[in-house]
DNA sequence: CCGTGAGTGTCACTCGGTGACACACACGCT
DNA sequence: AGCGTGTGTGTCACCGAGTGACACTCACGG
């Protein structure tokens, strides 16, 4: 190997061509709609052939998602270390509500969010994004829980935590971003925990 | 028109094509898998052309989808024919309740379950059909319970009911389809309901 | 017997995605 | 200097899901 200061070059300048292909496919996306796009106008756009494209990209819709970084490995991590014997319920909440942060700046931005909301193939990609998460934080969970905790209240519990983000974010989406969205997830487990003095969901 | 006893005679071979065509693709599918299985296997082993596979469905994915009546109009109508006055998640946990043999009729069968469970673009392509009736029921609940009730909340309450059922689907698919579902639903419902009297999700 | 129309096969095409090959360029080595 | 070698690229050929267009063939009613 050459001159490696840090990062190594290959690999610097690799992502950099990757974030301005995100970035344009994500422009053409928005000007002319997903579907009416093709990946050759994509290439093109940016002076390479469609080859060239899915060697950047294994696929369309991840010119999208870019990164997606695996957080969902760092939420389990994050259950695994709370206090044993926690009641699983308080220790998603907790996680959750301590790593909002993480979660949303590894997800898509405002203007991306708006797109693949109005994209099916988009969509649909999120979805099983978001399904291969809770997997893995469902394991994590059972995990934490030991035997006490049966796969049917596990993904009741995380299905339900799923909702509670989803609600947060689809408001804030309509607030045009505007919207506090730490104090929408509050409000959403506070309406999903009655039992704290609210009037809950009933 | 001719003899066109009921429902016209056209429409009936039409309908048993399409059911033997479904079959004999969904048996397909499950011996080869999906992806391995093009149209024209289908078409070739129903022997017609891979043209008029797609005068039947008007794709893939639909061969395994099939019908999928559209029990959210129904489930939405029971909604709206509710008592006035009822709190929303009361509501939606009656009427999905009532409604459940008629929303699992219209549901694949276990083993088609299976094969969309284990095949990414059939996963998504069930998500995005729920998606669309949790849209068609959020709206005649927000219906239903007047100004009362915000979008954020109305999101938050059939994002729950949503986790409810799948929790149960999976517990059913688990149980390779022992399990009493009814029961299922129940005590999912009764553990978003702590105020019931259970330990609840806590 | 003749029209009409529905169902079909065939062909050509688009678009997403993959494999194979050849070329160019930058590096490290002797 | 010349030589490999690895990495990025374009090109070409291909597959599979769909779509559009056209021609054919039956079964029907007139």
């Amino acid at each position: 190997m050459s001159g490696d200061e840090r990062t190594g070059l290959r690999e610097r300048t690799r992502r950099a061509v990757r974030a301005e292909l995100s970035d344009l496919a994500v422009r053409l996306f928005l000007e002319r709609g997903y579907e009416r796009t093709t990946v050759e106008d994509i290439a093109a756009a940016a002076g390479m052939s469609k080859r060239s494209f899915f060697r950047y990209f294994p696929s369309k819709e991840d010119a999208v998602f870019g990164e997606a970084e695996d957080v969902a490995e760092q939420v389990a991590e994050a259950i695994r270390a709370r206090p044993e014997g926690e009641p699983p319920w308080a220790c998603l909440c907790a996680v959750l509500r301590e790593q909002q942060e993480a979660i949303r700046s590894a997800q898509p931005g405002l203007r991306t969010l708006r797109l693949i909301e109005a994209t099916p193939a988009l969509r649909a990609r999120l979805h099983a994004e978001r399904d291969r998460m809770r997997e893995l934080i469902t394991a994590a969970l059972r995990e934490h829980s030991g035997a006490g905790l049966d796969a049917f209240t596990a993904d009741l519990l995380t299905g339900t935590a799923a909702a509670a983000l989803e609600a947060a974010d689809r408001e804030w989406m309509r607030s045009d971003g505007a919207a506090d969205r730490a104090a929408l997830l509050d409000r959403a487990f506070a309406l999903l925990s009655p039992s704290a003095g609210g009037q809950g969901i009933r």
